[in-house]
RNA sequence: GCGCCUGUAGCUCAGCUGGAUAGAGUAACUGGCUUCGAACCAGUUGGUCGGGAGUUCGAAUCUCUCCAGGCGCGCCA
């Protein structure tokens, strides 16, 4: 239980106590301004108006009756009825002494099943910067699961069923030496879909090879089987120049569930839960309306016997619930899907393809919008392609290193501006709330200072220097004496860490890690202008150099969560 | 037409279940490197939180309404 948990559990005993009432809320909340403590609790007000005391008074009966020595220097009552506590010295030296440097926060005692759904591109297409953001979000989200110790499953929901790709197969077995062209995807699709357009014979050969294909053709078969390859090594190589932990193993497309979509409809037939319409056979659910205010179906079967996306889903649904026992499926997927999963997480419930204890959630992000705020059109050859995107934040990096530090080799500045590339680019993404949409804009994106990558990094790497040019080990132990209020501060964030992490397992927001991320590194960077540590002596030294170790493990390990890799040097 | 999201400083954005004088970065201006890395720190300027009404001891946050923008709404994924 992280402090912030502890507190509120304490003050809420109190507040239950004295109102003989079971369900008391402290509110526990960090103050927003020293002067109010470090902590605050607001729950007093709200408990003295439904009791019809005066707030001020019964904060005080609270007050009597609380045991915060162990945490705190003192607790004050102030306003209308705040409780402020002052956390102490001597608790931050105890609880940063007593810290795990290994592993920084309290792990889980319950571990998850969690299954979680991100990425997802698209066969023989390239990856854009509109496949960015999921795939970042979803990973840091992974990472973070996995490291607080639950069983996290990654499954890459890869497009690669559906029609289009009879054209793709109609082309390529039509084309000699197609195979070579494979190695511009973009091209390739382009060119088909071409002919696919402006060539009804061609067309009409695409549709046969896709019932071929559905239907297992060999020769069919094959030639999709070269596009499916060729398209993960293609998204791997991008995975792994941006340092996202998905793998071939991850990868689960959409023909994972093409034999179990028959009996996804046989199931939701025997229970009567279908209807003709138009031919097509659908779910209708009164909490959906569509244009005309009518009831909203949710089609799982076309009227000439196809199944479509919300089939699947369903088949992915009842896979991840029954077969991997998820707790929480998490989809991390645009917003402008969120009907869509609203149907399908609505019709799953209904036809019991989950269980009671799993929980579907559709983590959404907004729209990559234009420089004029409009929605960034995907008009054909219009997208910016992810590979240029990493590219050219690397060559900014790069000029940057230069300028700041041209006695590095070679070497090692190719390899610090790939880090710090990369990391601008994420990191722009990761630290803004996930739910509004965003203006794609290259100078925002690559920019290295003030609230971004580079900043934390470079905490990173003065407090690495300290280390190197004292010849001391950063991972060997050093006794923390927390005094002054540079060094408090800069103990209280530290232990705040595990509170951060704990939230993002809630509700599944990165941008409050980089927050905390960011104040962490703007507090040490404070801390380290007033508190010298190579010229202090004695325990003094001792305690700093510790405080620098934790700041540097906690960044290192904080953006790691975020899949943003530390440098020693830059 | 219905539904979802967004509107906070010139610009880009935080603001957690309602809490104390609304916070950062950036831009502008001022000061700080013979002192552990100045990709830094300290400070100044900058906001009727889209408008209005309501609930409340207390509203950027909740409710209603209006305005502006975006997205979605039957056989694409």
């Amino acid at each position: 239980m992280n402090l912030k948990q502890t507190l509120e559990q304490n003050i809420s005993l109190a507040l239950s106590d004295l109102a003989g009432e079971t369900a008391c809320q402290a509110l526990v909340n960090h103050s927003k301004s020293s002067q109010f403590g470090d902590y605050q609790a607001n729950g007093v007000m709200a408990l003295a108006k439904r009791l019809k005391q005066n707030p001020r008074e019964l904060a005080e009966q609270v007050n009597a009756k609380l045991e915060l020595d162990e945490f705190a220097e003192r607790v004050e009552i102030a306003g209308p009825g705040f409780i402020n506590i002052f956390i102490s010295n001597e608790f931050l030296t105890q609880q940063l002494n007593a810290l795990d440097k290994s592993q920084l926060v309290d792990k889980t005692n319950a571990p998850q099943t969690i299954v979680i759904d991100y990425s997802s591109p698209n066969l023989a297409k390239e990856m854009h910067v509109g496949h960015l953001r999921g795939t970042i979000i979803g990973d840091a989200i992974s990472r973070t699961f996995e490291w607080m110790g639950h069983k996290l499953i990654r499954q890459n929901h890869f497009g690669d069923w559906g029609t289009q790709f009879g054209m793709l197969i109609t082309h390529m077995s039509e084309q000699d030496g197609a195979t070579t062209e494979l190695s511009n995807l973009e091209v390739f699709y382009r060119a088909a879909k071409q002919r696919f357009d402006n060539d009804t014979e061609f067309a009409s050969r695409a549709r046969e090879n896709v019932v071929k294909l559905q239907s297992g053709d060999k020769q069919c078969v094959q030639l999709w089987k070269s596009f499916i390859d060729v398209s993960i090594q293609h998204c791997q190589e991008l995975y792994q120049k941006l340092n996202i932990t998905l793998t071939e193993n991850d990868v689960v497309p959409e023909s994972f569930y093409k034999n179990k979509l028959a009996g996804v409809i046989e199931n939701l037939d025997n229970q009567g839960l279908l209807t003709l319409s138009d031919g097509a056979r659908c779910v209708f659910l009164d909490d959906f309306k569509n244009k005309e205010g009518e009831a909203l179906p949710t089609i799982v079967q076309k009227s000439d016997g196809g199944y479509l996306y919300a089939t699947t889903d369903l088949a992915g649904i009842e896979y991840r619930c029954q077969d991997l026992h998820a707790d929480r499926v998490l989809y991390v997927v645009d917003a402008r899907q969120g009907l869509h999963f609203q149907q399908i997480f609505a019709v799953a419930k209904l036809a019991g393809l989950t269980n009671e204890e799993c929980s579907l959630e559709h983590l959404s992000y907004g729209t990559m919008m234009g420089q004029d705020g409009k929605p960034f059109k995907t008009r054909s050859g219009d997208t910016i392609k992810l590979i240029d995107l990493i590219e050219e934040g690397i060559e900014r990096a790069y000029s940057q290193i230069e300028a700041k530090n041209p006695d590095l080799s070679e070497l090692e500045k190719q390899e610090i501006a790939e880090v710090v590339g990369v990391s601008a680019i994420k990191y722009a993404d990761l630290a803004k709330n996930r739910n509004s949409d965003y203006v794609f804009d290259w100078d925002i994106m690559l920019s290295f200072e003030g609230n971004t990558a580079p900043y934390m990094l470079y905490a990173y790497a003065r407090i690495s220097s300290i280390f190197r040019r004292a010849e001391l080990d950063i991972n060997a132990d050093y006794k923390v004496i927390v005094d002054g209020s540079e060094e408090k501060e800069l103990a209280l964030k530290l232990l705040q860490f595990t509170e951060v992490v704990d939230a993002l397992l809630v509700e599944c927001f990165p941008n409050q890690l980089c927050l905390y991320l960011y104040e962490l590194a703007g507090t040490f960077m404070s801390f380290y202008e007033v508190c010298p540590v190579l010229k202090s002596e004695g325990e003094i030294k001792q305690s700093r150099l510790g405080l620098c170790q934790f700041t540097a493990l906690t960044l290192k390990q904080g953006l790691s969560l975020l899949g943003i890799n530390t440098l020693d040097r830059m």
